[in-house]
DNA sequence: GAGCCGATATTCT
DNA sequence: GAATATCGGCTCC
C-alpha cells in the first residue's frame, strides 16, 4: 500500500501503472495510469496556491480523495489529493491506457480511438464529472477507485503541460 | 502530420 | 475583461 500523504512529487511517479476504476452510472470502466503531473501548495501553477475556493476545496481535504475541476469551461480533470490534510497538494491524472469497459468508453467518447490520452478525455471515458468531486478513491464502494500498482514503472520526468507558471519544473511523469 | 480557433465555468485583475 | 492543469474540427500542407 503506497502512502498518499507524502510529497506529491515523490508520490506521482509511483502512481504510474496504477489502475483507475470507475463504476459511475453502473458501467465498469478501468484504465492503467500512464501519465501524471504533481501540483504542490507552494507551487505557483497549482490551483490551490492562492487558497481554497469552492471549486478546489477537495484539494484541501484528506489524502486519497478525488478532486475534479472544470478546465477551460468544458472539460473535467481528475486529481488524487495527497496529504497532509489541508496542504492543497494533488496529482493530476493526465492519461491512461484503457483496460476494461472499452465499449463504454467508446460510447462516452463518441469515437473508437484516443479514449483516454488526455486529462479531459480520461474523465470523459471514465464518466467522471464534478458529481464525483471529493469521493474517497481508496474506499471500497466508491464510484471511482484507485488500485495502486505493485511495482514501480520506468518513467521519464518532463515539464508540465498547459501552464504558464513554474514551467521549468519537471513534475510531469510519463510511463515508458 | 502541424497549426489555428471556438466552446465555456470559474477565478482573478 | 482576461486567463486557464483542454479538446476536436477545421484548414493546409
Amino acid at each position: 500500500m503506497i502512502a498518499l500523504s507524502g510529497d506529491a512529487v515523490a508520490i506521482a511517479p509511483r502512481l504510474l501503472g496504477a489502475r483507475l476504476i470507475s463504476s459511475v452510472g453502473g458501467l465498469l470502466t478501468a484504465v492503467e495510469i500512464t501519465e501524471v503531473e504533481a501540483y504542490r501548495d507552494d507551487d505557483q501553477a497549482s490551483h490551490s496556491h492562492r487558497g481554497p475556493t469552492p471549486a478546489n476545496r477537495a484539494m484541501f481535504g484528506p489524502p486519497g480523495r478525488l478532486h475534479v475541476y472544470r478546465s477551460y469551461g468544458i472539460h473535467w480533470c481528475a486529481n488524487v489529493v495527497t496529504g497532509p490534510e489541508g496542504s492543497g497538494a494533488a496529482i493530476l491524472f493526465r492519461a491512461g491506457r484503457p483496460l476494461d469497459g472499452i465499449d463504454t468508453m467508446r460510447m462516452r467518447r463518441g469515437r473508437g480511438e484516443h479514449l483516454a490520452d488526455g486529462p479531459g478525455k480520461l474523465c470523459q471515458a471514465l464518466g467522471i464529472t464534478g458529481i464525483e468531486d471529493g469521493v474517497d478513491l481508496l474506499a471500497v464502494g466508491s464510484p471511482v477507485r484507485l488500485q495502486l500498482g505493485e511495482v514501480e514503472r520506468d518513467y521519464v520526468a518532463t515539464p508540465r503541460i498547459g501552464i504558464s507558471k513554474a514551467v521549468d519544473l519537471p513534475w510531469r511523469f510519463v510511463a515508458e
